[in-house]
RNA sequence: GCCGUUGUAGCUCAGUCGGUAGAGCAACUGAUUCGUAAUCAGUAGGUCGAGUGUUCGAUUCACUUCAACGGCACCA
C-alpha cells in the first residue's frame, strides 16, 4: 500500500503498486501526458517504474532541468535510431548528454557526411511523429552480451563485457531498435519534437588515440521551440565575439600559413598586449618580484638534466650548430634556476622571486592550434619563487591575494580554483609528491577557498594549483597556475646556506597570473566583444572636427592629451561628423572627443562614449581625471 | 597527430557542367566643409592556397601537399 509524498508535501496513497505515470495520471491528465520520467526518492526513474513501497515522487518534466537531460538523452537514442534504420550495418557505441545537446558515437564503414546528416534529421522527426513506445526491459549480463554479439553490435557488447560479472542491465526498446542504457528515457519518441543535429566529428572509440575513430553526430534538443532558436542564436552570438574575427576588425594581429601557431601583432594588438604586461609588470614589482630574462635555447644536455628531453622531447624545437643541439625554451624554469645557481645563496636571501615574461615555444600538435587560444609561440608571465619549506604557505597565500586582485582589475569574477595531482607519467618520489599535495592543500586552506581536484592532471614534476576564468559567455579558460616542486630542485641542483651554515635545498614554486599572453589577450577580446576598458583599449580616444575651421584646435587637444600619456588619434578627414562617428564606433573607441566651432571657442571637448551616450562639454583636465579614475592602481 | 569540411580581390562571399573571373564593403582619386552610427562620382585591385597529373586547354577533374575551421587526442 504504497504512500507517495509529492514535492509540495501532499500524500496519496494507493492500494496496489503504481507506476509513476499511474500517479501523474490520478493527479491530472495534463501532468499524465506531460510526464517524462520521475524522481523517486532522488532517483530519476522511467514512467513505468513500478513504486511498491512509501517514496518521495516528484513527476518530471519538460520544466525541470532533469526532464531536458532525459529529452536529450532519449533524443540521442532517437538519433541512434535514425542511423541504424537508415545504415544497418552501423554500429552503435554510446551517445550521453552534454552541454546544451548530446552526441552519439557510431562506427560505419565510412565517415558520416552533411548530406547524411540532414536524411538522418529527417527520419528522426518521422520517427518522433509516430510516436513509438520506448520500453525498458532487464537481462543479465552474460545475456545482454549474447544478445549484442548475436546482432552485430561489436562495441556494446565490448562495453557491457567490462561491466562486474552478475549484474542485471537495463535495455531500451523503441521499435526493432534496442540499446543498452541506464536510463531513465521518455516514455515515447513523440515525447522529442525540438532537436537539431549540429556536425560531425571523428572520436576515438573510448577517448584513446590509439582505437579505432568513430563517426560522431553531435546534436542539441529542447523542450521548446523558441529555447532551441534561442540557443542558435547565442551561437551566432559568441561567434560575432570570436577573438580571430574582432583582432581582424581591429587590427589587432593576425596568423599567416608561414608560421603556423604564431602571431603577427600589430600596432594595435601590440598596444593592448604592452597595457597589460606594464600592469603586470607594476604589480610584479611591487609584489617584490625581480624581473629576469633567459636564453631563447639552451643545450640539450640542460634540457635532459631537468627531464623535458625525455618527457618533451616531440614537442621542443631543436637546431643545431658546431655538432651540438640546442632546443628553443618550451618552459622558463630551467632558466631562472640557474640564475639562482649563479651565485651562493643565504637563507636571508629566500624567498627569491624570479619574474620573467618569458617567450617560449611548444610544437603543439597541429590539430590543437586555435587562434590565440592554442599557438606555439606564446609568452607567459612567469616567475619562479625560490623558498624554504616553512615559506611555502605564506608564499602561496600571498600569490593567490595576488592573482584574485588582478583578474578583479580585468573584472573577471567567479574564479574556479581546482588542485591537479599526480599524473602517471612523473618524476620524483611517492613520499615528495604526498608532501607536495598536501602542502598545496594546507596553503589552500588557509586561502579560504574551495577547490575541486583533479587526479591524475598535475604536471610531470609537481601538483599545480589552477585558476580558471569564466568570460562573458560562461566559457571557463585556465588562466594562473601555482605549482609546487621538489624536483626540479634535486635535478637541477639549487642550494643555498642555511641558518646553521648547512647547504639546503630551496623548494620551487612556478606561478603565472595570465599565463599565456596570447591566450589571456584571445580571452580578453571574446569577453569584451573588442570593447575593451579604457585603461586597455589601443585608443582611448579620437578627436574629431566637425569641419576645416576647427583643424588646429583639434590637432592641438589631440597633441594635449598625448602628452599627458593618453593614447590619442585625431581624425580630421574631410567627412561628414557621421561619418566619422561611425567608423570610431565600429572600432570600439572609448571615447569619441568632437570639436566644433562651440567648443573652439569655449576651449573644451564635446564627449561622446562608447555606449553613444553624450557627457557634455568639459574640459581637457576633466576628461584625463575620468580616465585615470578608469585606470587600477598598480 | 586522427576524422570531416574549407581555401577565389584587404574583408565577406558569388561563379565557372573544363575555354585564364564578379559583387558589396574597404582602398585610391576628385568634388562636397557638413553637429553625434554610412555624401556623391570615378579609378584601381586576383598565378582562383602550393605542387604534380589527365587534357588542345585546368581556378574548375584527379592525386599529393600546406594552412585554416569544427571535433577527437594532446596541452610541461
Amino acid at each position: 500500500m504504497p504512500v507517495i509524498t509529492l514535492p509540495d508535501g501532499s500524500q496519496r496513497q494507493f492500494d496496489a503498486p503504481v507506476t509513476v505515470a499511474g500517479v501523474a495520471a490520478s493527479i491530472g491528465a495534463g501532468l499524465a501526458r506531460a510526464a517524462l520520467a520521475g524522481k523517486v526518492d532522488g532517483v530519476l526513474v522511467d514512467t513505468s517504474y513500478l513504486i511498491e513501497r512509501d517514496v518521495q515522487l516528484a513527476i518530471v518534466t519538460e520544466r525541470d532541468a532533469d526532464g531536458l537531460d532525459v529529452i536529450r538523452h532519449s533524443t540521442a537514442h532517437l538519433l541512434a535510431y535514425a542511423v541504424k534504420s537508415l545504415f544497418p550495418d552501423a554500429q552503435v557505441t554510446i551517445g550521453p548528454v552534454i552541454e546544451d545537446g548530446f552526441f552519439y558515437d557510431f562506427s560505419y564503414k565510412r565517415p558520416f557526411t552533411p548530406e547524411d546528416l540532414e536524411a538522418i534529421e529527417k527520419k528522426m522527426l518521422e520517427l518522433s511523429k509516430k510516436d513509438i513506445p520506448v520500453e525498458r526491459y532487464e537481462l543479465p549480463r552474460d545475456e545482454a552480451i549474447a544478445y549484442f554479439k548475436s546482432i552485430g553490435e561489436a562495441y556494446k557488447a565490448e562495453i557491457i563485457e567490462s561491466i562486474p560479472q552478475g549484474e542485471v542491465l537495463s535495455l531500451y526498446r523503441e521499435g526493432d531498435f534496442t540499446d543498452l542504457c541506464r536510463g531513465p528515457h521518455v516514455p515515447s519518441t513523440g515525447k522529442l519534437k525540438v532537436f537539431k543535429l549540429m556536425k560531425v566529428a571523428g572520436a576515438y572509440w573510448r577517448g584513446d588515440s590509439k582505437n579505432e575513430m568513430l563517426t560522431r553526430v553531435y546534436g542539441t534538443a529542447w523542450a521548446k521551440k523558441e529555447d532551441l532558436e534561442a540557443y542558435l542564436h547565442r551561437l551566432e552570438e559568441s561567434e560575432k565575439r570570436d577573438h580571430r574575427k574582432i583582432g581582424r576588425a581591429l587590427d589587432l594581429f593576425h596568423m599567416q600559413e608561414e608560421a603556423p601557431g604564431m602571431v603577427f601583432w600589430h600596432p594595435k594588438g601590440w598596444s593592448l598586449w604592452q597595457s597589460v604586461e606594464q600592469y603586470m609588470r607594476a604589480r610584479l614589482n611591487k609584489a617584490g618580484y625581480q624581473e629576469v630574462r633567459t636564453p631563447m635555447m639552451m643545450d640539450r644536455s640542460l634540457w635532459e638534466k631537468s627531464g623535458h628531453w625525455e618527457n618533451y622531447q616531440d614537442n621542443m624545437f631543436v637546431t643545431e650548430s658546431e655538432k651540438r643541439t640546442y632546443a628553443v625554451k618550451p618552459m622558463n624554469c630551467p632558466g631562472h634556476v640557474q640564475i639562482f645557481n649563479s651565485d651562493l645563496r643565504s637563507y636571508r636571501d629566500l624567498p627569491l622571486r624570479l619574474a620573467e615574461f618569458g617567450a617560449c615555444h611548444r610544437n603543439e600538435p597541429s590539430g590543437s592550434l586555435h587562434g590565440l587560444m592554442r599557438v606555439r609561440g606564446f609568452t607567459q608571465d612567469d616567475a619562479h619563487i625560490f623558498c624554504m619549506e616553512s615559506q611555502l604557505i605564506e608564499e602561496a597565500k600571498t600569490f593567490h591575494a595576488l592573482a584574485m586582485s588582478v583578474y578583479d582589475d580585468f573584472g573577471f569574477e567567479g574564479i574556479a580554483i581546482k588542485l591537479a595531482l599526480r599524473p602517471a607519467k612523473r618524476a620524483g618520489s611517492d613520499e615528495v609528491w604526498d608532501r607536495a599535495e598536501d602542502g598545496l592543500r594546507v596553503a589552500l586552506r588557509a586561502c579560504g577557498v574551495e577547490w575541486e581536484e583533479l587526479p591524475g592532471e598535475g604536471a610531470f614534476y609537481g601538483p599545480k594549483i589552477e585558476y580558471h576564468i569564466k568570460d562573458a559567455i560562461g566559457r571557463s579558460w585556465q588562466c594562473g597556475t601555482l605549482q609546487l616542486d621538489f624536483v626540479l630542485p634535486e635535478r637541477l641542483g639549487p642550494e643555498y646556506v642555511a641558518e646553521d651554515n648547512t647547504r639546503q635545498r630551496p623548494v620551487m614554486l612556478h606561478r603565472a597570473i595570465v599565463g599565456s599572453m596570447e591566450r589571456f589577450l584571445g580571452i580578453l577580446i571574446e569577453n569584451f566583444s573588442g570593447a575593451f576598458p579604457s585603461w586597455l583599449a589601443p585608443v582611448q580616444a579620437v578627436v574629431l572636427n566637425i569641419s576645416e575651421s576647427q583643424r588646429e584646435y583639434a590637432e592641438s587637444v589631440a597633441r594635449q592629451l598625448k602628452d599627458a600619456g593618453l593614447r590619442v588619434e585625431a581624425d580630421l578627414r574631410n567627412e561628414k561628423i557621421t561619418y566619422k562617428i561611425r567608423e570610431h564606433s565600429l572600432q570600439r573607441i572609448p571615447y569619441q572627443l568632437i570639436v566644433g566651432d562651440k567648443e573652439k571657442e569655449a576651449g573644451l571637448v564635446a564627449v561622446r562614449s562608447r555606449s553613444g551616450e553624450d557627457l557634455g562639454q568639459i574640459n581637457l583636465a576633466a576628461f584625463l581625471e575620468r580616465m585615470q579614475a578608469e585606470t587600477p592602481k598598480a
